[in-house]
DNA sequence: TAGATTGTTAATCGATTAACAATC
DNA sequence: TAGATTGTTAATCGATTAACAATC
């Protein structure tokens, strides 16, 4: 379920931007394809934030989601590996958007050490114990390869590290279960769609 | 259940690689963190791989499970905006291990037409319609701006694409029954990775 | 044969949907 | 007040887990 909340966010910022000031929960499932009871369900798991006889405000209701996602904690983050899907996180995402301050990058290549990417330094991989020691972290976003995936994560954990924005395509998690992963793997993604196109479009 | 598949696919792959001939679903369910009655289930949704006191042929399953996600098809894409993201797919995302053939890249950008990256030419999106209707095209990889992702998604959709690996952020599936959607958001991601970290750790 | 392990049926659990009293 | 719409309880649906006969 939790994932259906930045959905939520994105749809009432989306009105908001529209200038509409009310919803129910009748039109915000027609606008994104969901029964308008299993909206109610969710909001209601974390408070009462609408009005009988008149549904949602829009502002109000954004504002508690984000903050049920915690994007005022001003959580912090560490990139690790600039290669090419790093540095495009780096150059491109907006981490502040979702409420997280992506305070530098390291890398094990000393060509890229003390580069700046978009404000975000690469440091050398060998001051990063130092560097956690120094500035707790909340989540450290994993970009190496898969074969430094593992070990990469234990030497986190035991520096402290928490939460996992896991791009390696490796299962970290596994054998660590104390841990926070959110994974993102293209190639399962992928894998799915070709799935889709096989069986669902030749029935 | 069929994101599944590829974890499954990718375990199998790592079993065989170890040189691992056989695996039973006990251990399998072990080593994936799931029951050995869900993996019975999975599989048997598709027909009966296994042996009664033997367990799994770990080459054989994955090969099988490879069919069922249609690896063999010779799924054909476009990959649509070359920009930060487009590029790291473009030059760094193995498409062939998926199964896909990425034919070729579009952009707006002029500079960027004729360019070569990873083998894929980039064309001028003016071309668009003319390619695809010479070239049919199973998946469009939309990597654009969000305020491209909905009119571009219309005009594919006329074009006849029926699938759409959707990097935008933007939900393309609306009011567009027909399609087949796999989205990569990255800030619902995060901010899923916000959740747990306020509402797991502090519990 | 005895042991192991499947495929499948039945039981359990959780998530979604429907219904409705409460109330703005 | 009448109409609209919430929050919540109950019903339904689907997915996961447990159990076990079949059989390699």
């Amino acid at each position: 379920m939790i994932h259906r909340l930045p959905k939520y966010m994105r749809q009432l910022e989306l009105l908001h931007q529209n200038g509409v000031n009310r919803v129910s929960s009748a039109e915000l499932g027609k606008r994104m394809g969901q029964t308008a009871s299993q909206i109610r369900q969710d909001f209601s798991c974390f408070g009462e934030f609408g009005q009988q006889g008149y549904g949602y405000n829009v502002t109000k209701l954004r504002d508690e989601i984000a903050n049920i996602l915690g994007m005022d904690r001003g959580h912090t983050a560490i990139l690790l590996g600039v290669g090419n899907i790093g540095r495009a996180l780096a150059e491109n995402f907006c981490f502040a958007n979702c409420g997280i301050d992506l305070k530098c990058a390291f890398d094990l290549n000393p060509e890229k050490f003390g580069k700046n990417i978009n404000g975000i330094e690469v440091k050398g991989q060998q001051e990063l114990e130092e560097y956690l020691a120094r500035n707790p972290i909340d989540i450290a976003v994993l970009c190496v390869p898969k074969t430094a995936a593992l070990s990469l994560t234990e030497l986190l954990i035991a520096c402290g590290v928490e939460a996992f924005w896991n791009f390696t395509g490796v299962d970290i998690a596994l054998g660590h279960g104390d841990i926070l992963v959110e994974n993102i793997s293209f190639s399962d993604s992928l894998m799915a769609l070709g799935y889709y196109l096989k069986n669902l479009l030749t029935a």
